[in-house]
RNA sequence: GCGUCUAUAGCUCAGUUGGUUAGAGCGCUACCUUGACAUGGUAGAGGUCCCCUGUUCGAGUCAGGGUAGACGCACCA
């Protein structure tokens, strides 16, 4: 083995084995478990909180699959709509082109192309990571399958009236041109300005006035509203207002809606723009005028000059039109939402037009169920807070988008407008009875990505056929997510899941935290904050890194800014940590909080860890490869060491079960890490040279802990593998021929996960290392406080040493001899006072290093002089705590007897350190 | 407006049903090339647990109120 751990050198030929070997598919035996992938965007790549989820459910599915489960990591990728879209159109426009140069099925085509091109750069990075997941079973959002679903579901849901058309108004994008959900509505706020209009009446000299942050919109004004009760408008309601630029008569009309405190108590209504006044508009059956095209700009409602005008370009127009008119009374800055479209950043606008929305209220009790009765389970539980609070107030989701890429609404239209929904054409057809020479043309319409992967935990699954995967798989057993799509995604998945199969889609849902930067900010381009975790595994140096973060920028001016951070922060880039650290990493970082800091550092530190790993097992190989460690029988004798380990691991093994069971990764990770290094390392790695090195232990003391040194790593690398897959497995080929005989090309991840074991727990070892641990860290700190090299070998007596000390002695004097370098151990006789000496306290039993030629005196007093005053404080505390009749006479029996055996210790210990002072002080 | 979350060492974070001296990693100080490992070892330093009030024998932990920050939802033109 090489002195230092290289990851590079075995990461990608380990993978290719595993996959190759079919080892990621499931086992067919055991309960199930199983997980669902939430399919990334297709052409996307690998990024930080994917990599995060990943590792969790990476581990989860190790975990299960040694757990001996039928364990399904069912993968896939999604098409994305929108997003895709944009990618290619932006493609077509460098080339000076447009999607409508090349047509509908070109265009698409072409998407595919892309797809086809790019589409694997993300699921090669997930292979880097070490996920694994079934590729066997890959799925894509388009594929044929999984198209035939939603056209089923789609078909099923309009027969049942819970698919429907119809012309609302809906959030518009006026740059991408299409409708979008509420969820894809960011309402940001910004500064705007408030302008006061004076609304002359059709007849009396009377004006009334009006305050909007939007005067374009004025061009389609149908009314202004007041409120019913609002002494000051009252003679105004039923009148008419000639509306300036427009010259059309509006009514005033009273509406609760209208708070008359807010502005001038008197609002314009624009039902077509917007969506507070399109729900007055239908209560008062007010005309809707759009004055906007698809790409907002004035349309031909509006009076000839501002017609073809862009909407903002417009407002100055109509302000300043005003202003001449005098009609405009005041502008005043204001704060207000601005809706912008979450993929195009454009502001959105509220537009009339004819769309598919799906009636969800129906559909959203089930899945409100489902959680209040606990068959599905949010970890951490707050998160069905923020479920409830939308699914309480869930609005119906508007399905159609004016897009080429995705999933086409299957309905088809005759010249009469007529609707005809089916799964084909053919079907519509028949259903309908329509003729053949009837001239039918398909909604042009794709529907909502997030429509599809609504039905991914069965659709995946095979569904509509009834298939065996389904019948076993569902429900998955968790599902890993972000919180940033509990609305989009997994309220949908619940809703669609319990629809159509009548099961839940998960049990759990473990929501991950958001991993950010190291200041807590969001990674992000602009930022120049961006890691890319292959990077973090590979390595990338300082020009490079440098490079990529600034390269296509959308805005190019803080390129520079983003270069010198970044210069500054990475002078040499990232190292090559590996994909077992980054693992670590994120299974370290995976507490309950919701947003994660990712500090590099951490990612040093557990590549350390690795490399301690690494070199702790080769340690463990020079002292078993070609020994014999009782592989083939012969006399054992396991030491008080190797007894500790094994009962100390039983411990460990039982924790990281808890934690994972608890989706604490992050306790899981922390118990692993410190067995392995505080307890594995540190002591029963230097404990085991006292045996092997000493040329009295027998050769059965020998093989003991040859066996119990290669056995416990072999148990510890299965421990840790669902965390370290490539690490654990390229040590477990060489340690776990010395354990036992295996066949040919076995591999780590199909052995079966560490079970506690027993008759291996003691509790006597536990107690008797942790006297020598005690012990050896007494010696330590003298040497360490009075500068004595560790190399010195010391001669030690013992005072008031009790008979369990004596036998705890004996049992352990090589452990102690070797790591304390003492070369002689005295028992001082009763009332003997000894020569003056530096002490270590071991409870009652005080350990004596001669301080002859040693130990400088000063340095000694203000040791012990240290340790003192420490241990007054106790004495205090603890005094004044049992001296409170109230803690006497209210705590629990046990919390108090623990106090008074604290006294009586602390003061004991008092007692000989004052002793000990005195001696030295006199000295 | 409604709701959720966060505040602990210089930094990034743990801290369970309230109960020994509040922990880890990184960083810091001193010493150490000891045959697994300097990506290491040994010994240390470092805390007003955001503030106030309360409940309690006892509060980092529970309650109320504040301060600072993050997020979600709905919004007044």
């Amino acid at each position: 083995m090489d002195k230092t751990f290289e990851p590079q050198s075995i990461e990608k030929q380990c993978y290719q084995e595993w996959e190759t070997a079919g080892l990621f598919k499931p086992s067919g035996e055991g309960t199930p478990y199983s997980i669902l992938l939430p399919p990334p965007n297709v052409t996307g790549s690998l990024h930080m909180g994917h990599a995060f989820q990943h590792t969790i459910m990476d581990a989860l599915t190790r975990y299960h699959r040694m757990k001996g489960d039928n364990t399904l990591w069912q993968v896939g990728t999604d098409h994305a709509g929108i997003a895709t879209q944009m990618v290619v159109e932006r493609q077509l426009n460098a080339e000076g082109k447009t999607r409508h140069d090349l047509g509908r099925e070109d265009f698409v085509k072409k998407i595919w192309e892309w797809k086809e091109e790019s589409g694997g750069t993300i699921t090669q990075q997930m292979r880097r990571l070490g996920t694994s997941g079934d590729w066997d079973r890959e799925v894509f959002t388009m594929d044929e399958n999984l198209s035939k679903a939603v056209t089923e579901v789609f078909v099923k849901l309009h027969e049942e009236g819970l698919i429907y058309r119809g012309k609302r108004l809906v959030n518009w994008d006026p740059v991408l041109l299409t409708a979008v959900s509420d969820l894809e509505v960011l309402n940001e706020e910004e500064n705007g300005h408030m302008w006061h209009i004076r609304y002359p009446l059709e007849e009396s000299g009377d004006s009334i006035i009006v305050a909007t942050t939007r005067p374009e919109t004025m061009l389609g004004d149908t009314a202004v509203a007041v409120h019913p009760d609002d002494e000051r408008y009252q003679h105004l309601i039923g009148k008419n207002i000639k509306l300036p630029l427009t010259n059309r008569l509006i009514p005033i009309i009273a509406d609760d809606y209208v708070d008359p405190e807010f502005g001038t108590g008197c609002v314009k209504i624009t039902p077509a723009h917007d969506f507070n006044d399109y729900e007055m508009g239908k209560r008062h059956n007010l005309p809707m005028i759009n004055v906007l095209t698809e790409d907002a700009r004035i349309n031909d409602e509006a009076p000839e000059r501002y017609r073809g005008m862009d909407r903002f370009d417009a407002r100055k127009q109509v302000v300043s039109d005003l202003e001449d008119l005098d009609l405009l009374l005041k502008v005043e800055p204001h704060k207000l939402k601005v809706p912008r479209g979450d993929r195009s950043g454009s502001v959105i606008e509220p537009y009339l037009t004819d769309q598919w929305y799906v009636a969800v209220e129906s559909l959203a009790k089930p899945a409100i169920e489902a959680v209040e009765a606990g068959e599905i389970r949010f970890v951490p539980e707050n998160w069905n807070k923020t479920y409830y609070q939308w699914m309480h107030n869930i609005q119906d989701w508007c399905i159609s988008r004016q897009l080429w890429w995705g999933h086409r609404v299957p309905a088809w239209y005759d010249d009469q407008g007529n609707i005809y929904v089916a799964r084909t054409e053919a079907e519509a057809r028949e259903k309908h009875k329509l003729a053949d020479d009837l001239v039918l043309h398909q909604d042009n319409d794709v529907l909502d990505t997030w429509f599809s992967s609504a039905l991914w935990p069965f659709a995946t699954l095979g569904w509509p056929e009834k298939t065996p995967e389904l019948a076993t798989y569902l429900p998955t057993s968790v599902l890993v997510t972000g919180f940033d799509i509990i609305f989009f995604w997994v309220a949908r998945m619940i809703m669609m899941t319990k629809k159509f199969t009548g099961q839940i889609p998960f049990k759990e849902i473990y929501i991950t935290g958001l991993i950010r930067d190291e200041n807590g900010d969001k990674m992000s381009k602009s930022k120049g904050n961006v890691i890319d975790p292959i990077d973090v595994i590979d390595g990338i140096d300082g020009d490079a890194l440098v490079a990529k973060r600034t390269r296509g920028m959308m805005q190019p001016q803080l390129a520079e800014k983003v270069a010198k951070r970044t210069r500054k922060q990475y002078p040499d880039g990232f190292n090559a940590y590996g994909t077992d650290a980054l693992r670590f990493t994120f299974a370290a970082m995976a507490s309950t909080s919701r947003d994660i800091n990712f500090d590099m550092g951490r990612v040093e530190g557990y590549r350390n860890f690795c490399n301690k790993i690494w070199n702790a097992s080769r340690f463990v190989l020079m002292n078993t490869e070609n020994e014999d460690c009782g592989l083939n029988g012969g006399k054992m004798e396991l030491s008080l060491a190797d007894r500790w380990v094994w009962a100390k691991f039983q411990q460990v093994v039982q924790e990281f079960e808890t934690a994972i069971a608890d989706y604490r990764f992050d306790i899981a990770a922390q118990v692993a890490y410190e067995f392995t290094w505080n307890q594995f390392c540190d002591w029963y790695l230097e404990l085991t040279k006292a045996i092997l090195n000493n040329p009295d232990s027998s050769d059965a003391q020998k093989r003991g802990s040859r066996h119990t040194l290669i056995n416990v790593l072999e148990n510890l690398l299965r421990l840790m593998h669902p965390f370290m897959p490539f690490i654990t497995e390229a040590i477990w080929q060489r340690v776990a021929p010395l354990c036992k005989s295996l066949p040919d090309n076995v591999s780590i991840m199909v052995q079966s996960f560490p079970a506690v074991e027993q008759d291996r727990i003691d509790a006597q070892a536990l107690e008797d290392i942790e006297w020598v641990k005690r012990f050896i860290l007494g010696i330590r700190n003298i040497r360490g406080e009075m500068d004595i090299s560790p190399n010195k070998p010391l001669d030690a007596l013992l005072r008031n040493a009790s008979n369990e000390d004596i036998r705890k002695l004996k049992a352990t004097r090589p452990f102690i001899d070797k790591l304390a370098k003492l070369q002689k151990i005295d028992n001082l006789m009763q009332g003997e006072k000894g020569p003056a000496s530096a002490t270590a306290l071991i409870g009652e039993m005080e350990v004596l290093i001669p301080m002859a030629g040693l130990i400088d005196k000063d340095a000694e007093l203000a040791r012990l002089q240290k340790a003192i005053e420490k241990m007054q404080k106790d004495v205090d505390r603890t005094e004044g705590k049992l001296a409170n009749a109230k803690f006497v006479s209210n705590a629990p029996e046990a919390v108090i007897e623990k106090e008074r055996t604290k006294l009586a210790q602390a003061k004991m210990q008092l007692v000989k350190l004052r002793e000990q002072h005195q001696t030295i002080a006199e000295l």
